[in-house]
DNA sequence: GGCTATATCGAGGGAGCCTCGAATTACTAG
DNA sequence: CTAGTAATTCGAGGCTCCCTCGATATAGCC
């Protein structure tokens, strides 16, 4: 049995204040923000944040902990209620995840062979849901009989890198064009 | 008149050498690979680099030159000649073109402001070229109505983006997906 | 062969990554 | 309240990279 202790207080103090630096730098300069200028503007010495944060992914993936959660709570929902636009919702919502930040939608897109991170386990999970959503809406008819998976996640990272890079706008119109081209002929 | 003189001959060599190095190291690890590691395979210092080229992007901007030049053509022939899939030719060779190395669309899609780049002046002709073959395409009602340029801007570079991040397979199933969101619902 | 514009060289200052041993400090038990 | 200890923090140091600039070299012309 693995007795858990109980961290220190200080420690629970730097890393809540690191996270809300992180978070913070990320969303000025994104992912690639400089890890000594966030250890600097939460007060704490370098060393301090790689302890806390082995990896620039472990920082990240911490950040996107609840995020990912509320995400994944709307894609379970999306498959369990009957939706006539799941597919248009979660495409929307884990594009909006994954622009989170400039430069994740990269972190993400090549996460998924990187093993044991935890942007790899929400990625994968990510995949699941698209794919099941897509099974459905193939099932039903709703989308052209050669859709899959694959066509989901790709939509969702290309949209969240237009996101990114062009504008939001510009995302969005590329998620409603290419939803047209997954629906089913009529 | 302004009398444009020769190159010395050892600026002339190092300047080639520079561009084979480059081309290589972009190839293999991106936009990003180390200048000073350029130089060094180049067997140059690396004031020489920058006495090349005074930027990365005046770099890449080079040795995309012939490359452009190739597109451009393909560009104005698929708008004289009369082609039925002249976009999704376009698309594609676009595409292609942005995948050139790791990294070079994300240059390119946010190289539109950045002014006097040489890089700058091939985004702006390349969405042109876009604006027109769509243009064509909606009026000759193969296309929806509300088609633009922008779509196809969009389209190019996330698909480039799929290609450089995911695979070439993602980009090319991407694009026929998304053509046929922008084709006319029959 | 000598001159000079044209090129090259590379040290140097700045920044960031990450590691690791030394110094500190929060907790615990007596 | 006081030690003792394990957990935590600190930050210098080694590395790589960026880019600049004065000193040095040399190709090509007369």
């Amino acid at each position: 049995m693995t007795t858990t202790r109980r961290p220190r207080a200080d420690a629970r103090r730097n890393y809540e204040r690191l996270l809300a630096e992180a978070d913070a730098a990320f969303r000025e300069q994104g992912v690639e923000s400089s890890l000594e200028g966030i250890a600097r503007r939460a007060g704490v010495a370098i060393g301090t944040l790689y302890g806390h944060f082995p990896s620039r992914r472990a920082l990240i993936g911490a950040l996107l902990r609840d995020r990912n959660a509320t995400l994944f709570e709307l894609g379970e929902r999306l498959l369990t209620a009957p939706a006539p636009d799941a597919l248009a919702a979660w495409v929307r919502a884990a594009t909006a995840h994954a622009a989170t930040y400039r430069g994740l939608a990269a972190l993400i897109a090549g996460g998924l062979d990187d093993e044991a991170s935890e942007l790899h386990a929400s990625c994968v999970r990510m995949a699941e849901i698209g794919e099941r959503i897509v099974a459905r809406g193939r099932e039903s008819g709703a989308l052209r009989a050669d859709a899959t998976g694959a066509d989901v996640t790709a939509l969702t990272s290309a949209a969240a890198w237009l996101h990114e890079q062009v504008s939001p706008a510009a995302a969005d119109r590329h998620i409603t064009v290419t939803l047209d081209g997954l629906a089913a002929s009529p």
